[in-house]
DNA sequence: GTCCTTATAGTAGGAACCGACTAATAGGAG
DNA sequence: CTCCTATTAGTCGGTTCCTACTATAAGGAC
């Protein structure tokens, strides 16, 4: 009974969309879009069908009716039980309180990196640096056209500010193992020019 | 021909450790967790072996010899072929080269904090802060006690490095919400007390 | 009015993934 | 020398996840 939840966080989001009114899941998809949420989770028509499926399944959420306009397939439209709203405070509670090990794909590549050789490693390095760069750039550009301007609570959007965040460490991080790479601070074992020492 | 390419990283993992000597993929496992791979990789029997399969499909590596010892189960030894070789460094370069959007927990748990109100909101950040301070601490400690101690160059711990420096990331930006959370700075939307304005 | 593209709504089949299990051996406790 | 646990090595079955696809309707270009 202690870890029977479910564990895909797109669960999460469906069972917070609920919260706030009955929906069908193309809806939900819609909706998550339009509040630019699809940085935060995965969202994919064929998943978050059978995610819904699932939630259905454990009692979180019930399908409240069924409605066709014209020949268009039908829409199933859902709710979420009581179950469903006390688990989603519990589950969101605990994704916060506690932390849990992620396994980013940067992290796996840095694992590797002694086998780039020093010079494709800062070349490579290097290019990251600029995608972060614009990817920071256009993120500010977003926070200042709807937070900034005032037509979203910053509340809204906070996880964009924690993204950039990070995103902003990332790149102080990545361009200082640039220079230390290319002055021979960081040394290579294999090749002979070792640092200091 | 473009992405035809394997996502798991866990194929890196066993592509990468190939690159130095033929090996069971029960012995890839042992080794990555002596060099505290299990940070990058999640190592798990089940996919390790499911992943090896694929490698071999792919041509990327292939088995080498079948040794049974006693009446154990077979082991099977696998080597990387050049197709293998070619593969690892253009994946790991691309890797490091193209930052991809991955989706944390925290990242969708944030997307509602404001479902919690700002108190339990605070509490549960509160609460996170600490078990970041802990692990930040458990690094360190690890870090000094290899690298640190001159028993293990640096470059092969530099993934872990990195992590230490998003971890500190995230635990002064989670700090700072906490403080905007109960002062007031970060209003609520949905309680009548806003924040300045 | 016909063509083309985009939006709406969902289905289906297979690949990936993971947890739980099997089964043998080695190493100590007593 | 018998029992108990840890280590070695890998298999199996089900769930989850994702890609590719179907099918209708609406909106403009010309």
């Amino acid at each position: 009974m202690a870890n029977r939840k479910i564990s895909n966080t797109l669960a999460l989001a469906v069972l917070g969309l609920l919260q706030e009114r009955p929906m069908h899941p193309y809806e939900m998809a819609s909706v998550l879009r339009e509040r630019y949420k699809d940085a935060s989770f995965k969202i994919n028509s064929g998943s978050l069908y059978d995610t819904v499926e699932v939630l259905v399944r454990h009692g979180w959420i019930s399908p409240r009716e069924t409605v066709r306009e014209g020949k268009r397939p039908e829409r199933t439209i859902y709710e979420h039980t009581e179950l469903g709203h006390r688990e989603f405070l519990d589950w969101l509670d605990e994704l916060i309180r506690v932390p849990v090990h992620e396994h980013p794909k940067f992290m796996a590549a840095m694992s590797y990196l002694g086998a780039l050789g020093p010079d494709a490693a800062a070349d490579a390095l290097t290019e990251r640096v600029s995608h972060l760069t614009k990817r920071i750039e256009e993120t500010r550009t977003l926070l200042n056209s709807t937070v900034g301007a005032g037509s979203l609570p910053r509340l809204f959007m906070i996880e964009v500010e924690y993204a950039l965040h990070t995103w902003e460490a990332e790149l102080a991080w990545t361009r200082r193992i640039v220079t230390e790479i290319r002055d021979g601070s960081l040394s290579w074992p294999g090749t002979e020019q070792g640092g200091g020492q």
